[in-house]
DNA sequence: GACCAGGCACATC
DNA sequence: GATGTGCATGGT
């Protein structure tokens, strides 16, 4: 804990704040919409997922029941949009086998958990990682769960931060911000807006919002 | 045609 | 614990 690196937080989200203005984020309307886009949005770009979202909204298919019905290669026909369908598919299934078999296919079941171990529960789902699970504690079920990305590594690193790991990297976050889901939703939000319009690789920083913080230009 | 995009699991060292 | 590989589409 630093209080140096609280006020340096505070000002990188001020910036972005007032440069970019409130992300509205999640872009997705239900929870189980939310959900679906966190597992298919994996290193894949977003625009590719909302194509995939667009086909399981066609086919009734942002259900929990209708894609536990759902065989596994016709879903993964309507998400191949979003690339590495074949993954993708079976890991919708793990979630949703997971949510039917342990939480009675109810997501207000999960209010009732305390958020480290709901958050085991999630990890332990094969297909769901830390990046995914953060995003659907955070949006979807709004628990305060700071998520980072690689955007997120490489504007810290870009600003002399060093960090191993996603744990290390979400704990300079947590550890320095107040715990609030609202804070911890738009200030990822806004990281991921410069990361993808000005923190881009090899490119330089003429236009962004956190120029000002840097400290050596050829950073 | 290369590179990139809101990762993760698994094998290997 | 760090590193390498497969998974795949669509935009720039």
């Amino acid at each position: 804990m630093s209080k140096a690196t609280t006020r340096t937080l505070r000002q990188f989200y001020d910036a972005m704040y007032k440069a970019l203005g409130p992300q509205k984020w999640w872009p997705g309307e239900s929870p189980v919409e939310i959900i679906v886009g966190a597992i298919l949005t994996q290193n894949t770009n977003w625009g590719n997922v909302e194509r995939a979202i667009a086909n399981l909204r066609e086919a009734g298919l942002l259900d929990w029941r209708a894609l536990h019905r759902i065989e596994t290669p016709r879903l993964a026909e309507l998400i191949r949009p979003a690339g590495y369908f074949n993954v993708k598919a079976q890991r919708l299934k793990n979630f949703v086998e997971w949510l039917c078999r342990r939480h009675d296919g109810d997501l207000s079941q999960l209010a009732k958990i305390e958020l480290g171990r709901l958050r085991e529960e999630l990890l332990s789902i094969n297909g769901v990682g830390p990046e995914t699970a953060d995003s659907i504690l955070l949006y979807a079920l709004e628990r305060p769960s700071f998520v980072v990305d690689a955007y997120t590594a490489r504007i810290l690193r870009r600003h002399g931060m060093t960090f191993s790991g996603y744990g290390a990297l979400q704990a300079i976050f947590e550890d320095h911000l107040p715990s609030e889901v609202g804070l911890f939703n738009e200030y990822h939000a806004l990281m991921v807006a410069v990361g993808k319009h000005f923190c881009r690789p090899k490119a330089r920083c003429e236009a962004c919002p956190l120029r000002r913080f840097m400290h050596d230009e050829t950073a």
